[in-house]
DNA sequence: ATATGCTACCTTTCAAAGCAAGGTACCTAT
DNA sequence: ATAGGTACCTTGCTTTGAAAGGTAGCATAT
């Protein structure tokens, strides 16, 4: 997989993830990787600068399975962020798709 | 426009271009502009990676309008590198989707 | 008891690629 | 000659994902 690709997308990923529910780290890594291949050393750097930016907010929730897992909780600035990043990921989109099936001019 | 999303997807559309018909880098720039943002400064040490990959070729062609122009032409190597790299794509988009769109498990 | 393996957290160091800014040079029009 | 558009290019910076490594809880098997 293009590691490229995953530039700025895996943000989107999260937030459109934790606008739903709030997730762990851990399990949005299990996940995303679902259908995207992503690590853990991604993950853990994202959600850190996510709470750093004031887009979510955590708490503790104790687990039979191993450790306690933290949980991150998407704020009001982050589901404004999520909208707006949203929104130019399907103008970059539709951008892409013009260059890659759109007309081209006469040889210049 | 959000840098990183165009992280890797900018060398899938130069290809697409360059698929089509042969273009000189300010060309490029120009007509890529249309739809997404774009410098200089990104596509000439791209051009130059793909050169340096076997990607293209090279050849100048003088113009009344200016300095004269250095195309580019696909190789078959670029050509195939093009198609993979199209899968990868499609493929990736899917993934996305998928998590943007899709359902989630229940709160664990 | 101890070793393995899964869960779950985290950090450090590195690489890739786009950007801003800057530079060169050609040509045309004023 | 000076300005503006065309066309080429490079350097230094930033962002973000990856690999590799580390800590620790809990369960099961030896």
């Amino acid at each position: 997989m293009n590691i490229q690709f995953k530039k700025g997308v895996l943000e989107l990923c999260v937030l459109s993830l934790l606008n739903r529910r709030d997730f762990y780290g851990y399990e949005l890594v299990e996940h995303i990787s679902k259908y995207i291949n992503i690590s853990e050393g991604t993950i853990y750097p994202l959600l850190r600068r996510f709470r750093t930016e004031g887009y979510v907010t955590n708490y503790l929730k104790e687990s039979q399975e191993g450790p306690p897992r933290k949980y991150y909780k998407l704020t009001s600035t982050g589901e404004e962020a999520f909208e707006e990043l949203e929104i130019e990921w399907e103008s970059f989109i539709d951008g892409v798709n013009n260059i890659l099936r759109g007309e081209l001019d006469e040889q210049g």
